[in-house]
DNA sequence: CAGAATCCTCCATGATACTG
DNA sequence: CAGTATCATGGAGGATTCTG
């Protein structure tokens, strides 16, 4: 149970799951443009990650050049709405957050 | 933004959530028992984060032995039902996942 | 008891090169 | 294009020691 959540709690997870949610199926390389910063080593390590639990599914075209496709499966966009709640609380709670750092700082100093 | 997710969905910082919201008012080395397999060091790393992100508030008392408390903000609970959702789907989809990943499995070495 | 400080290790990740 | 394989490294985190 804890591994579960360990696992789905990663950074690029969310950050693919993001992606894929929002756009539906994409190719490797349309999906390394729209996450910023990511490693063409952590993309596929991170999307057979998530297909080996479920979360993703991948198609592959007998082409050349090859075509290979990401997309959500339902479990993974019950996973999306799940995580929907801490991603409103973040936007929610951004300025109170950053205002607590802001006091942290102080008191430090002071 | 990306950061706040980055911090707040760290391991160590979902333990130490999940043990506050359930013991309410606690001492850090009954938090040092309440979270097996944490370091003195991210024990202590983590409570300051959390501190400084404001969800966690902490009261030190001038006695011989030192007591120091720990006790969620109301900004640390409303963190913690955000992540309910993500804990309730791990727990309802625990046995999918589970299935995903010995297909995955056979179909790796098939 | 509640930490701070130090040292050390190992692993996750990035960078690079190669391939079908 | 969509990877795999290999090497290098920085930093997260553990173990230990010390202190108010």
């Amino acid at each position: 149970m804890n591994d579960i959540i360990g696992r789905v709690a990663d950074k690029w997870t969310l950050l693919i799951l993001e992606a894929l949610d929002e756009n539906g199926v994409v190719r490797f390389k349309e999906l390394s443009r729209l996450i910023p910063g990511i490693s063409q080593k952590m993309l596929t390590q991170t999307l057979r990650q998530m297909e080996c639990d479920g979360l993703v599914k991948r198609t592959v075209y007998a082409e050349v050049p090859p075509r290979v496709e990401y997309e959500l499966t339902p479990l993974g966009f019950s996973l999306g709405e799940a995580f929907c709640g801490v991603w409103t609380w973040a936007e929610k709670h951004y300025a109170e957050i950053e205002a607590a750092r802001k006091k942290f700082a102080r008191r430090q100093r002071g």
